[in-house]
Parts: structure tokens; sequence; C-alpha cells
RNA sequence: GGGUGGUUAGCUCAAUUGGUAGAGCGCAUGCUUGACGUGCAUGAGGUCGCAGGUUCGAUUCCUGCACCACCCA
């Protein structure tokens, strides 16, 4: 073998991604090792842990796709680019499935015992946990997968318990009873962010409180069932209708609780009565009022959802069960003033859908202001930049306004708490049981038996510690040394509060420094009819789906193309379509090269370069600045119109067609030279375009022979000397040349083969160039021959006429036109002409545009003028002549 | 109620510093052009949501409005 170049594979006409991508794919999952002592200089991400109930949806696909197209960007680049792959335990979502199947095997958790579930979940993580791994695997995606990890590893538990003792220690995790939100479903506390509101179509309904002085308070509840955790009314102090109330006592109907009424600045007097009935328990403004006024708090609610204790005659009913009843009960009793149809907000498990209940209980919090000014600050001071920058408002207000976190969790799938009672239910904090028992024995000054905290943390907590834990902390690792902060974060916007903002926060906190320097918010991706894609709406589509019937490449591209920087992108089968069809371009434009190239000889003589050689050098040269610009300023979708724009409409639609003269021509050393550029051109494009699409350009690599993956080549470098105007003005002549005679031809109805003599006049340098350089690829491209260049050439009447640049085209036709037809398009072209003219002498000949516009637009004004007027007269004179 | 994003060709979407709008699909017409019909060539198609304002000039900046989507309360 010579070159090895070609090779002797031969290529199939139609690209098939499937076997490439699977091949491929399996070969890969080894090739991306990161070395933390690499004298290069380190570009790192973290992939947002997938979680490992999901399987792959387009959300993961498009970010996934673009941190890829980064890391692979940056690897070819001279980076030591280390990407860190993992995925989170979802402790709600896991727990679901695993309580599902048990259910169906006609058991649960409690029969089993928490060992033991725990156990069997473990087994499901092992058999169904990595499905998501090996779908981003099957994408192409680039990750390190030595260092893979999964946020209940050990190593990952131990830097969540550190973080866990350190923040408790430092007086930021405390423990305490506070409003909370309550899924009765998954029967666990949630966070305050962790509730989806939904406008419900519910009821106001009217109820009567008897005073105890007599007569009676109308009262307006949307929750009726919340009455009997009442333990107190509130009326706004400035209400006149109510002011004299202010001190007395109401009745609870059917409970007979005394209720002392207050005043409250909170209570709304225009919302319905305007008298608001206090359920300290059950809501937060309540237990704000409460807790001033002294009023009890009375919890109502078991953890299932069911009526507890406190309920009297509802106790046991569920709350939707207990809300019925009691209404009832208030109509018997005639206390039900009347029912309105009332549209509110309820919260909604994001995990369930189920309603949650806010109810008082005892959690473990965190305390979020002291560890949310820094993360403000890091952003402020541009520490950490969003892309769009618009979201760091988002990020910022909502810091701004932040709650305490609750990371308790009444789970068995997750991090247990670190604390542990003793007989008094004195906490001791510690790393494990024996840090507690010392704590306790010195507390306590003897021995005594501990409890474990039963519940677990919120997976966001582990989650929070993602960019370090990952990398080993709290050990020092030569990873965190070399790898953190990480470069850039890419994720979607949804999870900006539950996860951006708490990774800032910890990463401050715990590493002094800020996890990412820029934050890439992606679009989030919704249906056809423009939807937000979801479960219960099932408009989910499925990216493996595409990858069956585009392939992953045209997936990657199409999400590439599109990432775009609005809030939502919209997938559609035409784009996907485009994708593939691109991507058969490419295979066949590669397989045309191949072919053409099986015999070049390197030592063989070489001519000078053509003009067309020239061009294309400078028209990559171009692309390959543009892409590295837009990805640099992650603009993937300009970077990547790019790739396909030099691709298919200048290499494939005009080098490639200008390249088959000398390919099929006579001259070895022309043809030789010919070889040489399209073989460095493809095997630069292959480079440009591997980030979008590494499975095509990776096969297409091999088959033109090279050994080592194209992954591991370098990425194109910009080399000014491939810049060349004076060849871009040329062939962009000769372009608009074929272009106007196409033209002609399509319009005057001339057989696509007839082949026809073409006479230039015009500048005497243009024209004459033209003809020399260019006569052949016109034979060629636009089915003209002789091509002469004749400066006082006399059109006769039966003569196509066009214009290109400052040429005057002439093409002779005998008979087969119908010059009406041609006198017409003419007409319309000098309309069209006209219409621009006027256009810009309108602006010229506004004085104020003279003296105001700045210098060089008015210049270009003026040359636009000029033209427009030069091709005005010649294409006057074509009329003229025909007439 | 507060906020964010969107409204551009029949459809899906572009256009960074305000200079007069592009692509793909679709449509129409013609092509066995020695890589590709998942292709090639040619063409038609836009009051850049509405109303004001700033400017010599606004799709682009400002204000208001309408409609759609999302976030927060």
């Amino acid at each position: 073998m010579r070159s090895g170049w070609g090779g002797e594979m031969e290529l199939p006409t139609r690209y098939d991604p499937r076997e490439v991508e699977e091949r491929l794919s399996q070969s890969w999952d080894e090739l991306w090792r990161c070395d933390p002592h690499s004298k290069k200089p380190p570009f790192s991400i973290v992939i947002p842990p997938p979680n490992i109930t999901g399987r792959l949806h387009h959300g993961h696909a498009l970010n996934n796709t673009l941190q890829d197209i980064l890391i692979r960007y940056k690897r070819m680049d001279g980076y030591e680019a280390c990407w860190f792959p993992g995925t989170d335990h979802a402790g709600i979502a896991t727990q679901n499935v695993v309580e599902r199947q048990l259910a169906q095997e006609g058991t649960d958790r409690h029969a089993l015992g928490r060992r033991a579930f725990e156990e069997r979940v473990w087994e499901w993580k092992e058999q169904y946990g990595s499905a998501i791994v090996e779908q981003l695997k099957r994408m192409g995606c680039s990750c390190d997968w030595s260092r893979q990890r999964f946020t209940l590893d050990e190593g990952l538990s131990a830097a969540v318990r550190t973080a866990f003792v350190r923040l408790y220690d430092e007086g930021l995790i405390y423990r305490g009873s506070y409003m909370i939100n309550w899924c009765p479903r998954c029967r666990t506390a949630l966070s305050d962010i962790e509730g989806e509101h939904e406008e419900v179509a519910g009821h106001l309904y009217h109820v009567r409180y008897p005073l105890q002085d007599g007569g009676h308070l109308t009262i307006a509840t949307t929750r009726p069932e919340t009455m009997l955790g009442d333990t107190g009314v509130a009326v706004h102090p400035g209400d006149k209708r109510y002011k004299n109330l202010v001190g007395k006592t109401a009745v609870l109907p059917i409970l007979g609780r005394a209720l002392p009424i207050v005043g409250a600045e909170e209570v709304d007097p225009s919302f319905g009565t305007g008298v608001l009935k206090i359920t300290p328990a059950h809501d937060p403004v309540d237990l704000e009022i409460g807790r001033r006024h002294g009023l009890q708090s009375l919890n109502v609610l078991s953890p299932d959802g069911t009526i507890n204790e406190h309920g009297g005659p509802f106790a046991g009913l569920t709350r939707e069960a207990a809300r019925e009843a009691l209404v009832e009960r208030l109509k018997e009793e005639g206390l039900l003033e009347k029912v309105e149809s009332h549209q509110h907000g309820i919260g909604h498990c994001d995990r369930c859908g189920v309603a949650v209940e806010p109810l008082v209980s005892t959690q473990w919090f965190v305390r979020m202001k002291p560890l949310a000014r820094p993360a403000m600050e890091a952003v402020d001071e541009e520490r950490v930049q969003f892309i769009p920058p618009r979201w760091a408002k988002v990020y910022t207000e909502w810091l701004e306004g932040i709650r305490d976190w609750c990371i308790s969790r009444q789970l068995w799938w997750g991090h247990r708490i670190p604390a542990w009672y003793g007989p008094d239910d004195t906490v001791f904090v510690a790393m494990d049981a024996e840090g507690a028992r010392r704590q306790a024995r010195e507390h306590y000054d003897r021995e005594v038996v501990l409890r474990q905290d039963e519940d677990v943390l919120d997976t966001w907590f582990s989650s929070s510690l993602w960019p370090f834990s990952i990398m080993g902390w709290p050990e020092h690792t030569p990873d965190l040394q070399r790898f953190y902060p990480t470069t850039v974060l890419v994720t979607g916007f949804d999870i900006l509060f539950f996860w951006v903002a708490r990774m800032v926060m910890m990463g401050l906190h715990f590493m002094a420094e800020v996890p990412f320097g820029e934050v890439v918010v992606t679009p989030l991706i919704v249906d056809e009819q423009g939807r937000k894609m979801s479960k219960s709406k099932g408009n989910i589509s499925d990216p493996l789906e595409v990858k069956e019937t585009h392939g992953m490449d045209a997936l990657r591209f199409t999400l590439a193309r599109s990432a775009t920087k609005g809030q939502a992108l919209r997938l559609s089968t035409g784009e996907l379509d485009e994708a593939r069809n691109f991507l058969n371009k490419i295979w066949n434009m590669a397989r045309f090269v191949l072919t053409n190239t099986e015999d070049a000889d390197p030592a063989a003589p070489r001519s000078e370069l053509a003009w067309e050689d020239r061009w294309i050098r400078s028209r990559l040269e171009r692309t390959v600045r543009k892409v590295r610009e837009e990805l640099d300023r992650y603009n993937f979708h300009l970077a990547a119109d790019a790739v396909y724009r030099f691709t298919w409409h200048e290499l494939c639609d005009w080098y490639v067609e200008l390249a088959k003269l000398r390919l099929y021509g006579e001259d070895p050393a022309a043809r030789a030279t010919c070889q040489r550029i399209l073989r460095e051109t493809l095997q630069e494009l292959l480079a440009l375009m591997h980030p979008f699409m590494p499975f095509i350009s990776e096969e297409i690599w091999r088959y033109a022979g090279r050994q080592r993956p194209l992954a591991y080549d370098s990425f194109p470098a910009c080399a000014d000397d491939r810049l060349e105007e004076a060849a871009e003005t040329r062939v962009e002549l000769l372009q608009s040349v074929i272009v106007e005679i196409r033209a002609l031809r399509a319009e005057l109805r001339i057989p696509a083969g007839a082949e026809l003599e073409l006479i230039v006049s015009g500048p005497r340098r243009e024209g004459e160039e033209l003809v020399k350089s260019f006569a052949r690829a016109l034979g060629r491209l636009a089915k003209v021959r002789p091509v002469r260049y004749e400066p006082d050439f006399k059109p006769g009447r039966a003569t196509a006429k066009g214009v290109a640049g400052e040429l005057n085209l002439y093409l002779p036709v005998e008979g087969v036109v119908d010059w009406d037809i041609e006198l017409e398009r003419l007409r319309r072209e000098l309309a069209k002409l006209d219409e621009e003219l006027a256009d810009v002498e309108g602006r010229l000949d506004n004085p104020n545009f003279r003296q105001r516009a700045p210098e060089h637009v008015v210049a270009k004004a003026e040359s636009e003028a000029d033209e427009l007027r030069d091709q005005r007269r010649r294409l006057l004179r074509h009329i003229q002549e025909d007439e």
C-alpha cells in the first residue's frame, strides 16, 4: 500500500448509520481516559447526573450532545479535556419504582424491612440503573467512563456525610419544626421547590362559625377539611366590618373548639368574606399569624394523608372523604352558607403528581441565607457567567428570596442522615456511629444506646456536591487539583434552582471556589405543537427511535443546529430528515473523494494550485475560523450551520464539480494537485465536523486508511496564508456567470444538453481572465463552448443576454427561443433593478443621510448605486436591441 | 399579581454591535450531468404581531397593547 489513502474498501452508495454507530460506539468506551498529571491545559465538565430510573429523553440528548461537542472540540484542540460522568440515585423516584414492583408481588417495604428493602433497590439498580449510561455511550458521549460515579457510592456518600457534619458544626444545618410540603403518596417531606403549582378548578366554601357571644362569622375556605386544625380566626385590623370582634372568641363548628379572633395584616379583606380561619399546622401564613398570637398548632393529618386523632368524628378518613363528610355535616347543621366555583393553585408532587399538603413537621434544614450571599456575589462579579446572560437575573432573584432548605426525606433509599439520638433525644451528629458514640459518652458520661435518625437526605443534597465529590472530595485528589473548578456546565433551566444554584453555594462553601466558570443554559425540548413534554401528556418522543430511523449523528446535528438561545426547542421530523440527507451527502462526497484519489501518488509531480484550489482553501479557512469562534461563544447553531454550508454549498456544489475537470482530464500533474487538495480538504473537514457528527466522520476517516482515531487528531487550526481574497473574488465571478447562464437557459427553455457559444464583453482584465482560467469550467458547468472575450461585441437579435458582475454575457441562440418571453424576462429584471435603485438613490438624495451616516455606509451605498446603474444601463441596452 | 422568552416566506426556524431580511422543507418547472433522486439546476413566495416614539434611517433601540409558552407568588 502506498499512501494508504482510500485502501481497497468499497463504500456503499448510501450511508447506513445504524451499523456504523453500533460498531463504533462499542469500541469507544475506553478511549477517553484523562490524566490529571498531563501537561496540557485542563478543560473539564461534570455531567448533570441522569437519574437511574430514567431513560434517555431529548433533554438528555440535547444537553449531552452539546457537552460532547465541547469536550471533543477541546480534546482535539490540545486540552486535557475531561468529562466526568455518573448517575444520581433519585431517592423518591427509585423508591417508587421498587415499591411498585413489591406491590405487584403483593408485599411492601414494611413487610421486607429496611435492610432487605435497601438490598432490593440495589439489586434493581444493578439490573436497570445503567440503562441510561449505556444510552449515553450509544449517543457517542466521550465521557471518561473510568471516572463514572454514583451519588450513593461509598466515596460520594462519605462526601455527603462530611458536608452534613461540617454544615451542622457550623450551625448551617439545624433540626426544627417548620412548615414543609408533605406528599401523602410518597409519605415524605419535600423542599419548597419540589411542588409543581397547578391551577385547579375547586370550590370556595362559605362556612358559618358561631360566636361565643352569639351571632356568627362567615368564613370562606377552599379546603374545608383543614377546619379540623383551626385554632383561631383572623380579620384585617383595619376592616371596619369586623374590627370590634378582635379579642372575642368564635367556636369551631362540629368540634366546638374555642377560636380566639385576632387582627392580622396578612388578611385580604377583599378575598371571600374577609375573615380568615387560622390553621397554623397547615398553612404557612396561618403559621406565622398563629405564632404571633400564641395560637396552638394542631396537625390533623397522618403521614398517609388521612385525618388523624385530632379530627374527631372524621379520624381515619382520607382528606378527600373527610372534606365530603365535613361539608355534608355542615349542611345538616345549617352552617354551610354557599359554595362557589373557584380556581386556585395547588402544589403537586414533582415525582408522583399527588397534591401536596403543607404541614408543620420536625425536619432537618439547611440555613440558606449565609450560603446564598456568596453565591450571588459570584454571579454579580461574573466569576460564574450564564449563557445566555439573562438567566443570571432569574438566579439572583431566587437567591434573594431564598428560604431554608428542608433536606430530610422519610424514605429508605438515600443517604441516611448521620445523626444519632440519645435516650433523652439529644442529637449527636458525626461521620459514623462510632463518632456519635464518642460524643454521647462524653455528654452523658456513661455508655448509652443511640438510635440513628430514620430519615435520608434529599437527593439534591448529594447533587449539590457533585462537581467536587465526583473528583474524590473530601480527599485531596489530583483530579480536584487539576480539574476543579470545572470549565463549563451545560444544563436545562428547569434545574437552575434545584441544582445549579445549590452547587454554586456548596462549591463556594467547601472548595472556596465556584464549581464552574460558565453555565450554558439549554432550551427545553417541546413537541411539534410546542407543548412541554411530560409523562402525563404522553407526548414524549424517544431519541432511540430517532436513532433507528435517522441515526445518532443526524439527531446530534439537528440538536446542535437548533440549539439557539430561546426557551424552547421544537424538534421536527423535517429537520431530522434534512440532517439525515446531509449525512448522506457527506458520505457520498467522501465516497467521491476517496474513489478518485485512490491512485494518488504523493511523490508525483504537481502543477500549481488552480484558482478554485485557492478558493476552496480560503473558504475552508473562513469556515474553520467561524466554527471555532462560534463554538467558543457556545453558539452551537451557528457553528453547525457553517459546517453545513461549507460542505454542501461550497465543497460539494462547486469545488467537487470543478475538480472533475482535472480528475477526468489528461494532465497528470494537474490531476495530482487536485487530488491533493481534495484529500486535504476532506481530512480537515472531517476533523471540523467531528465534534458534531463523531460517527460518520470517524468512519470515513477509517475508510481513508487512517489508523489513529480522528477523535485524537488535531482540530483544524487557523492559517492566515490560506486566506486569499483574490481567489475568492475570481471564483465568485465565475459562480455568478454560471448562475446567470443557467438562469438564462432555464428561462428561455434552452435544452439542458444544448451547447452554446458564450461571448463575454466588459472590462478587459476580468473578461480575459475568465476566459483564460475558466473556459473549461464554463463548458462543464454551464454547457457553453467555445467561450471568448470580445470587448466590442455587437449582439444580433437572436442572442440571449445576461449580466454578471461587470461582465456582459451573450449567448447566440438560433431559432429555439421565443423572444417575447426573453423580452419579458429582461423587463422584469429591469423593474427589479429600478426598485432597488430607487431605494438606494432615495437614501443618497437625503442630505441628512449624507451628513449624518458614517462615511463607510455612505460609500457603500454609493458603490451599490453605481453598480445598479451600470447593470441597469446594460440591461436597457439589451432590451433596446431586442425590440 | 410579578417576571422571562417568543410573534419574520405556506411550514420549521436563522440573522451581536440600527444601514433595508436568509436557510431548509414544501410548492412550480426542467434534469438517467461518470459521489449522491436522502440528488442536480432554475424560479415564485415577506406590511419582519399591532400602535406610537427616538433616529438621516428601526425587523433590530424605547413605550404601550394583543396573542402564545414558561417561571415565580
